[in-house]
DNA sequence: CAGTGTGAAGCGCTTCACAGCT
DNA sequence: AGCTGTGAAGCGCTTCACACTG
């Protein structure tokens, strides 16, 4: 995951939902706020959220907190939001359509621009107002639609196969929808979201593994 | 996120990772395996596949591996899926419908086995098979049905009510797809899948903070 | 005073390195 | 020889504590 200074990306992840916090306090009128209610917000640690909002600037003011309206555009800046993001979904099966018809992505600064997919019996038709284009066009249709990240949102084993083709046409940002670890190249940033992968994680909770008393069951 | 013994939530999450790895190894006949082809799959040193799997039992044979079959068992028992899961998905709108309707949990072991929304108007309807219930229902379906997990897939602001009805009807496990924290008891495990907040980390990548914050191309 | 910014300590995950089986 | 299991070292994120400031 390339970034050159020493950020930890589990900041960046709090970033995202900082902002999240502070829209939803800007809505609510709030003019300042403290560390320690965003904190409370975002369940973590009060000189966490300092900390993490230091990397890149002294934003707050000594005794009154940070002003909500100007921290939010901070952030929003930061994570490279301001102007939002053009995205394109590879895949438009049943993932691929939800996300297409989404309507949480808009809100945040993330249009898609153009749905992908290999099924030449696709092509053609419209999801959600958005026409389907064919895996073939993609070298030619990424420039010109201006797109930055793509969705891979097919099934895993062909996961491999759309990263890389969209390395290769020149995408430098994928989210990898699919339950499999794709290799791409340095410089490429890949983030991989697996929602059965979690719900395996809370299977375990109610597992006997996780609560067993000492001893027990382990061979 | 509540389990009583000293076992990095990484690790657990890892595990889930490995299984995926093991089923297709299986698929493709593979005898036994290495700690090291596994680490090269998931993308992790291979000391800490030998040490994920330590905390649960030795299961390996020096100088051979892992038998890929035994192994697999071993994690789909400690994470609790030998049986399968029932999941009930809350929300019947865009997401929740993409999430009935999606082909990969049902492999993995996990079973929708009902759904649930707010709105009146959709009570009876079916989706994917499945008929929607109204939220009123819950405490009596949930035993019922044998619900273990509960997926939220409703808007942001809904979120924590729907947290509340869900701990109140004896629901311990819960994904939550809205883009909020939510406050739960503790003894109740809650697990959030931000996939909007994935794309706010890639735009960071493409921002100017994280290549160039003096103006300077580091490489 | 209230609340930020931050060096330093704390802590837990990751990696190393090697003993020990097969 | 090949590969696991694991104590110990390494390392980076988190938390503390406090100087500092409006």
């Amino acid at each position: 995951m390339p970034w050159q200074f020493d950020i930890p990306e589990a900041t960046v992840q709090r970033l995202s939902t900082y902002l999240t916090i502070l829209r939803r306090l800007e809505g609510q009128g709030m003019p300042t706020v403290a560390s320690s209610d965003i904190a409370h917000l975002a369940n973590v640690n009060a000189a966490q959220v300092r900390k993490d909002l230091s990397y890149f600037g002294d934003f707050g003011r000594r005794g009154l907190g940070y002003r909500v309206p100007e921290l939010r555009e901070h952030l929003q800046r930061i994570l490279g939001l301001s102007e939002g993001r053009n995205v394109i979904v590879i895949g438009a099966g049943n993932l691929g359509s939800a996300l297409v018809g989404y309507p949480g992505f808009e809100p945040r600064g993330f249009h898609v621009v153009g749905i992908f997919d290999s099924d030449p019996a696709k092509s053609g038709s419209k999801l959600y107002g958005h026409e389907i284009f064919p895996m073939d066009r993609l070298a030619e249709l990424v420039p010109r639609i201006g797109a930055e990240i793509a969705i891979i949102a097919v099934p895993g084993p062909a996961a491999q196969s759309v990263a890389n083709d969209l390395v290769a046409v020149g995408i430098a940002c994928i989210l990898n929808l699919a339950p499999v670890h794709v290799n791409i190249p340095a410089g490429v940033a890949c983030r991989r979201v697996d929602m059965t992968g979690q719900l395996e994680v809370l299977s375990f909770c109610l597992s006997s593994f996780s609560s067993a008393p000492e001893g027990e069951q382990v061979q």
